[in-house]
DNA sequence: TATTGTTATACTCTATAACTATA
DNA sequence: TATAGTTATAGAGTATAACAATA
């Protein structure tokens, strides 16, 4: 089939990211957590009493879509809250979600590493500071 | 805030297609279409009498979610089908569908251009090819 | 038997508006 | 006034199962 689409880096950009992120949804379902699950352990474990805000802000997850993830993190015992003030709550992972951490973090640097080796050798270090240079 | 994510190729390659592809959509939405929308008719335009199937198979588009699209595509007067036997159908664009199609095609291309201008000049040229390793 | 088009359905992600309480 | 957390809701994308008709 004749396609004027792939010559489009945005096109293939868009189907990279959707072919590499099934992949590693599949591989975290595994362990029972979402990508965005994933992304708020690692950043709560890299900054603990983080606020639900300041990591929705940094993960580019709205306030209003952080409350049912947080909710389900919490309800399976993996963070938990406690105030810093009136209205601030820092969160930190408890015990099993230091552990579901140590899981996902290895199953996605195994991931990431082989989707690096994918990549032919003479383009590898080029491919991170591109994309930076577009959502950064 | 402290961020170990941003390290690997993977996340990036997320947040790098979220960001290009709100951008586009944007865009997009001004002529009244979706990405999927523009895909489609790029594709149809570029391989007349191609079935919905035969699309959805190129595009990682379900069958079944093929078939609202293009329902929205044949109400808005943008295509039209034609049998081509008992249980297949050629999908062909009609006038104002190549007319949108120009709009569409001129709204990507400039959209692609600035993009690839974001790219630092000695990294352009591998984007490409390292997202094409990837998905292809 | 495999494929096409289709219906129905459900889940996830994302976005917006609005509200309360606090800084 | 701005911010934090929350509720409710809607749109879009994606996925699966199943069916009838045809190749």
């Amino acid at each position: 089939m004749n396609d004027p689409l792939t010559a489009f880096p945005g096109y293939s950009l868009r189907r990279a990211a959707h072919a590499s992120s099934s992949e590693l949804a599949n591989r975290l379902a595994a362990i029972g957590l979402r990508q965005s699950d994933a992304s708020v352990l690692m950043l709560i474990g890299a900054n603990p009493s983080a606020t639900a805000s300041a990591l929705g802000r940094h993960l580019a997850i709205q306030r209003a879509n952080m409350v049912p993830l947080l909710k389900r993190l919490e309800d399976a015992g993996l963070i938990e809250r406690a105030p810093i003030d009136g209205k601030s709550q820092g969160l930190a992972l408890t015990e099993a979600g230091q552990d579901r951490l140590a899981q996902a973090r290895q199953t996605i640097e195994s991931f990431e590493e082989e989707l690096f080796l994918r990549i032919p050798a003479e383009h590898r270090e080029h491919l991170l500071p591109a994309l930076e240079a577009i959502w950064r």
